[in-house]
DNA sequence: CATAACATACCAGTTGGACGGTTTCGTCAA
DNA sequence: TTGACGAAACCGTCCAACTGGTATGTTATG
């Protein structure tokens, strides 16, 4: 009988704000304070109404990740289209990808970390393995050099450094780094 | 009443299967999966038996974390000890000791799965931060190229990778990959 | 009016942890 | 040597809060 029942329905909208909410909750209190009951009071929305749009946790957390993925990909997509040298283009485009999704302030915050999280969940590793071997299939003819590999290793571990919050260094040098990065991938 | 109660009492033992049934649970099922009621159950021993040698949940995770990084830093050391030369010492040592950690089968299972769900928990990240910062300080002389960066980087994905099942390559290119990473650590 | 988009109520199982009990152990006086 | 005694190392039970999920509504929208 309150308000909330009587607002205008917006499905799409409610449904990106749960994989927010979740996110956030993700993030900032590990993988064990995300449940139904904190997901719906964190968004406003009924319990039932959660479990309308996923009809389990588990696809909650599916959802949330695929989610990343694809936003993961797009930015992969953007950065190669902006690059004309074929040799490494999708290494470079995995770094870059990497390094806009962390400071994009826009929609689901620390993406880093709610990877992380969400990857402490072995359901959710399989997807990743297949995105991977995916990717590496693909480009098998221009980015399988072992300095190639070893930047987008590095990537990772910067990745990890960022969500992590340790490493933390001045911009310039984290320039020189990132420069030196993609010059291996065209060696 | 039961005959576990009559039996001799070896704190330090109970202790580690404590801790190494938790790593178990934690690498095979997930941080959901660690709960008082599993480790106590898996490992033989009462849930009020568990909270005498821990306080409470976050005590165990903590003290299961700390003997992670114990390990690591006992890796770290004897690699070192065997490396004869100073520039990029601890950088090659911390690959060496990672990769050496990945196969060892006695102890902890599955070492990166284990730091992996810890590190999903926020309270646990600071940890990992203030080792980080210790031992980026500690060898800042010798190991605070670009090159060395990365490398730690490129170690961190490699961690990554073994633990995610990704990136699964063969012996010869792994080794290739190593003794390049290695050779960085010496430009 | 049919269906999707919500809400409310409820449930059985599980959770972390408090609590009080029992057994072993180290120590130190007699 | 012994044995008393306090502390440490366990055990088993109970509980309130919370868990994911069901069942059944009510409202909006096409």
């Amino acid at each position: 009988m309150s308000t909330a029942h009587h607002r205008k329905k917006q499905p799409l909208f409610v449904r990106q704000q749960l994989l927010e909410v979740a996110a956030r909750l993700a993030s900032e209190k590990g993988m064990t304070a995300v449940t139904l009951d904190a997901v719906s009071g964190a968004s406003g929305v009924s319990k039932g109404g959660l479990l309308h749009h996923f009809p389990s946790k588990n696809m909650l957390l599916e959802a949330l990740f695929d989610s990343l993925l694809e936003r993961l990909d797009a930015a992969i997509e953007e950065a190669m289209r902006a690059d004309p040298l074929p040799h490494g283009r999708f290494t470079r485009g995995y770094l870059h990808a990497c390094l806009a999704l962390r400071d994009q302030p826009q929609g689901t915050k620390d993406w880093a970390q709610v990877t992380m999280v969400l990857l402490s969940e072995p359901q959710l590793r399989q997807r990743w393995r297949e995105w991977v071997r995916e990717r590496s299939e693909e480009y098998v003819g221009t980015d399988s050099s072992v300095d190639a590999a070893i930047v987008r290793l590095a990537t990772d571990g910067i990745w990890l450094a960022d969500l992590l919050g340790s490493h933390d260094m001045d911009q310039s040098s984290r320039q020189r780094l990132i420069d030196r990065l993609v010059e291996l991938t065209k060696l």
